[in-house]
Parts: C-alpha cells; sequence; structure tokens
DNA sequence: ACATGGATGGAAACCGGTTCCCGAAACGGA
DNA sequence: TCCGTTTCGGGAACCGGTTTCCATCCATGT
C-alpha cells in the first residue's frame, strides 16, 4: 500500500492515472488535453486508466496552471424577489451557455456583507463581478464602489453594475441600467389618459436611484400634461409587499382623496391590493392601481395587474455577454434597455 | 523592469509582496496565516507591503494546497420558482454563515445538463453538491443518481437530495424531505370538513414523486372519511401557473362537477384562480380553491389562498448543515420535515 | 548504409500558495 | 562567560495540474 493509493475514497491524481497505465503524468495530461500528438496505443492505455480510475482532473489546480475558465459571481440583496431571481436567472442561463461557472451571493442589503464577497471575489479571481439592484447614491456609495471597481480591475476582473447608479467617468466599469424614468412616464401618462388627475404614488425610499427614477417618471407624466401633482399623493416606504400594505392601509385611514393609485413595484402594488381589497374598495372600479416590473405574478392577481415590463431576465444575458466578451482595450460601455407598459385590467377610466 | 512588474494590472504574487516586504515568500505566509511567531517589526514591514500592492492571495492556489473552504453547489431546476428561490435563499444564507461560497446552476429540468454539472463539482471538489426538486422516480432515476453518489462520494464530496426520490439503501447520499403526503392529507381533510365532496384536484406529472406524495394524500384524506373520490377529478398537468390555467378552463369547459378544487402548488393555484375569474366564478362563493406550498404571494391572490406551508428556506439551511457538518463516519441521514396547513380566506363551507 | 527529421514521451520547471525542516540570532540562567 | 533555549526566518518540498525542452526511436531519402 503505498501512499497515496487508488482505492479508498481517495481521489486519484493525474500521477495515479500515469502509474496506472505505465506512462508519465505528462502524457496523461496530453492525452487528455487533446492536442499533442500521442500514439493510439498510449492513448487507449490511458483512457482506460482514467476510467478505471474514475479521474478527473481539479478545476482549481487547473485553474493556478493558467487553464480553465473562471468562474462568474453575482450578488444582489435577496433571490426571493421576483425580479432579482429574473435576473438571476439570465445571468446563470448565459454563464453556463458559455461555459462559465456562477457564484451566487446574497447580501440582505448589508453594505458591509457585499464589500466581504467582492474582496472574496478578488481572491477567486472571478471573471467578472456582477451587482444587481438600486442603491443610495450618496458620494460614500461611489467612493466605496470605485474602490472595488478598481480593485476588481487591478486584479484583472470586472465590476459589472445592473440597475446601479453610475460611477464617476473613467472608472473601470460596466453600467447595464433600465429605463426607469421613462418607463415610469409612460405607465402615469396612461393612467393620466384615462382621466385620472389624483393619483397616489407608493414610492420606495427617497435616496433609492431606481425609486428616484420611477418618481420622476411620475412627475414628469403629469408634468408633460400641464398638472402639477399633490405633493400629499406621494408616499415612500421600500420595494416590498408589506410596504405597499402598509402605506395602501394608511392612505385610506388618513381619508387622502385619489381615484387611482400607482406602486413603485409590482410588489408593493400586490400590497396595495390587499389593502384596498380588505378595505372594501373594487379595484379599477372604486381605484385604479398600476405597479412596475411585471413580474410573472402580475398577471394572476385579480385584477390583473396594468404594469410596466421591464426585461429583467435580457438584462442579466447582457450583463455577462458585456462583461465577458471584452478585451482590455474595450471601452466601458453604459447600456440603457428600454421598457413599455402592458396594460392589464387593474386601471380603468374615470366615471366623471 | 523585472518579469513580474507589482504596477500594470498584473494581480500581485505573494513573492512580489515578499520582494516589497524584503522577506521570504514564507514569512508573508505566516504573516497572513497568523499562527506562526513572527517579529513585530517583519510583520509591519510586510502588511505594509500588502496593503501597498492590495495583495489578496489566491484562494484557488490556496485550495489546491489543502487549506481554504472549499465551495458548495446547488442545482436547481429553475430559481424562477418561487420555492426554488426560498430553498436557494435558505442554502446561500447557511452556506455563507458557514463561511462557504456557493455556487448555482439551474438544469432546465434537463437531465443530461445536471449530470455534466454533477460532473464539473466533482472536478471543483465541491464539499458538497446539493440537488433540488422532485423528479420522476424510475429505475433509470435512481440508477443515474446512484452513479453520481457514488462519484461524489469516491471525492470525497457528497450528494444532497431535496425534495428527492430516495435512493436505495446503501447509497451514499443525504435526503431530506417534506412530508407532501402528510400535507395534502391535512388540507384535503379540511376541505371536505367544509363539506366538499366533490373536490378537484389539480394535479403534477403523473411519475413526479412531489406529485404523487400530494395526490396519495389527496386520496387517503377521502378515505379516511369512507370516501371514494370520482376519478374524473383528477387531473394531471406540471407544476406551473400555466399548467393551472389551462387545466382549470378545460375542467370549467368540459362542465365536471366540482365544489372546491385543491391545486398540487400555489403557482398552480393561481393559473387556477384567474381560470375561475375568468369564467365569471367567485372564489370561495361559488367555489373553494386551494393551493400548496404558501410561497410569499399566496396571501396577495384575491381571495387570500389557503395553503400548505412548507419550510422550504428552513430546508435549504438544514441541507447545508447537514452536508458539511458530517464527519466520514456519520450515517446517512434521512430527514422529513413536517408541514402544516395555513388557512385564509379561499375556502369556505360549502352551502349545502 | 547513413544522415535526417518527424513522431513520442519523459524530466523538470512553473503556476501561487503552504508547511516542514533547519540554522542563526537573541535571550536567559548558572 | 558559556551554554542551552526560544524566537524568528529562509530554503526547499509539496499540492495537482500544464508546458517547455530534450532524448529517443523509427521511418525515410539518397
Amino acid at each position: 500500500m503505498t501512499r497515496k493509493s487508488e482505492d479508498a475514497g481517495g481521489r486519484s491524481t493525474i500521477r495515479d492515472v500515469a502509474a496506472r497505465a505505465g506512462v508519465s503524468a505528462s502524457t496523461v495530461s496530453r492525452v487528455l488535453g487533446g492536442e499533442y500528438p500521442v500514439s493510439s496505443a498510449t492513448r487507449t492505455r490511458v483512457m482506460r486508466a482514467v476510467r478505471d480510475l474514475d479521474y478527473v482532473a481539479d478545476a482549481r489546480a487547473k485553474a493556478v496552471a493558467g487553464v480553465g475558465t473562471p468562474t462568474l459571481a453575482f450578488v444582489l440583496e435577496d433571490i426571493t424577489g421576483p425580479s432579482f431571481a429574473l435576473m438571476a436567472h439570465g445571468v446563470e442561463r448565459e454563464a453556463t451557455r458559455l461555459g462559465h461557472l456562477c457564484l451566487v451571493c446574497s447580501t440582505e442589503g448589508d453594505v458591509e456583507h457585499e464589500l466581504e464577497f467582492v474582496e472574496m471575489m478578488r481572491a477567486q479571481r472571478a471573471a467578472a463581478v456582477i451587482l444587481v439592484g438600486g442603491a443610495a447614491d450618496t458620494a460614500e456609495y461611489r467612493a466605496r464602489t470605485r474602490r472595488m471597481a478598481d480593485s476588481l480591475a487591478s486584479a484583472g476582473s470586472r465590476l459589472v453594475l445592473c440597475g446601479r447608479p453610475t460611477l464617476g467617468p473613467g472608472a473601470p466599469v460596466t453600467v447595464i441600467e433600465y429605463d426607469n424614468e421613462g418607463g415610469a412616464f409612460a405607465l402615469v401618462a396612461h393612467v393620466l389618459a384615462q382621466g385620472h388627475r389624483r393619483v397616489l404614488f407608493l414610492g420606495g425610499k427617497a435616496d433609492h436611484t431606481t425609486a428616484q427614477g420611477r418618481e420622476r417618471g411620475y412627475l414628469a407624466a403629469h408634468r408633460a400634461r400641464g398638472l402639477e401633482p399633490d405633493p400629499a399623493l406621494l408616499l415612500h416606504g421600500d420595494f416590498t409587499r408589506d410596504s405597499g400594505h402598509r402605506l395602501m392601509r394608511g392612505a385610506l385611514k388618513n381619508g387622502l382623496d385619489f381615484t387611482a393609485v400607482v406602486a413603485a413595484t409590482d410588489m408593493v402594488a400586490a400590497g396595495a391590493l390587499t389593502a384596498l381589497h380588505e378595505a372594501g374598495l373594487e379595484v379599477p372600479g372604486d381605484v385604479s392601481l398600476a405597479g412596475y416590473d411585471d413580474i410573472p405574478f402580475a398577471r394572476d392577481l385579480h385584477p390583473a395587474l396594468t404594469t410596466v415590463h421591464v426585461p429583467y431576465e435580457e438584462l442579466g444575458r447582457l450583463a455577462v455577454r458585456t462583461a465577458l466578451g471584452r478585451t482590455p482595450e474595450t471601452p466601458d460601455e453604459h447600456l440603457l434597455l428600454g421598457t413599455h407598459v402592458v396594460m392589464r385590467d387593474s386601471v380603468a377610466a374615470t366615471g366623471s
């Protein structure tokens, strides 16, 4: 029994295979590698040994030797959110299509944790790390993210921001956004066109760029019609279902006057919808409701939710494609994906 | 300019750090490692060099040297499904809590792809690979999965099955299931207790074990009351929203006679619900409806869906805990998690 | 028959780390 | 002052692969 026995659980090494085939390790490597000329006799012997031992080359060792495909990292807040899940799906699909493995990490919104994870990815020599989900656009955010980008770039990796605030010019970063303001503008314009004049906006956190963009669209749509929205109709919460529920309940209790409500996300809309139902209100009979994101569930709400479609899955695919398909000379990219409103049953014309 | 310049993008190695600090690579390793005694003077010099170069040790090299925490792999059908997402979340959370990275792969239900991925994970020397989601319990499935389990085990890794058919005895596998039959039994018993006698079952694929379990529960609940369900009320599709929609529409069109419907998953229930609404039927006024899984959205359907709660997230956590916290002597485990029905508004007593 | 060259395959260096094994310096006690 | 311990740090081997370089061997061409 030698030190490295071939049996007994121990994963076999290339030298074990070599010994069994009666050749050197280099030869085994060459047979497996493919390119180098090897006589068919030795090739069969080696392949047989490989099969006998059920040998698989250690991917980490290959990586250290500079061969093998690097992995991709994907960081999000919470995989449980439907739009995040959609993006994750796109990322994962495209990554495996391109032959890359995909590491995932959820931060629960903890910035510290995000930073830690990026550091780990740098240690892993990940091909790219994709950060998704909006964030507060503070000076501190920019500085921190800039640091991440630089440190990743200096390690030969790349930072990709999905739906996140752009950094200043010169940051080694790829940014892919979807048009929050444009989508919200179109959606609210549609609501206004139905005759609504007092439309409640269930927004997100005040400093969150995604929330800001959608809010800007809400405002702009009003102004485009020469309307000035009542500031009392602009509510702030977060992007969760519970936030929508709470906000809507509060608005109802406070006797706010409105005929339509536009939620910053479909999740918020879902919460708002059940609050409306709980209050005995009919949608869209008594009040119209619209969401944003077009998550798969939107059409199973009752009534089916009018919302803005965001190509989340495509976004994920695009993120990995642009991240992976670049050379050092590729200029930093900044893509903006379009959105469109999908009209279903939750918005109706006012009776007046 | 030496061959390995410290500047210019090239990730710096431990030898670069050593050179800059004027010590040997071993010393740098020791400073970073922590345990070995190092004079505070050299320690500071090394740390300074590390900071200057923004050095991070290559995790893959460490892995090859036998240190560093191995990663965990997670394989599912489609991260977009709410219950899968919940499990994924649990897995990811527990893995990072334990300091492990987490690779993810979705198979789109393709067995071939699943096999490929497991092979890759073996090459990665993953600590464990967690396979989730039901499957057809065929002889071919068992043989194939058994092979995966053995090959993983022989590589020092471990296969964990989550909500999947058990393999025969002796397979090096950890199985964690949730009680499909028990949950369905309780749910259907509740529906029957409300006076319903003709309850439609919207099931999954006939050979899918999860679907089978839930169907068995449906049958058993009837028999426990001395009832024999009408075979015409047992419909088969898959676990998607569209399947529920299609099945329900078909049942309505065919004039099937029933006062309640139990769907095999909440997604199916969601599709069925909108089909019901489209037909102008009231839930639960005209017909009662129940789902299974208790996905977050269940309570935002209208009416809020009565369903069976499955501890998916806990399941994910448990999977990584049992997979990671084992020694070679640990016996193969087989855990069965309990479920409970959560009563909301979609099931009501019959008028009769 | 002999130089020539392509086909094969082994030895050794390398990738970027860790750790064992030792020697030298510093320190303490007699 | 001298010797025995620590304390500290360097050299080299190792982890499991790949690849360069070189030595054969065999089949040609003349």
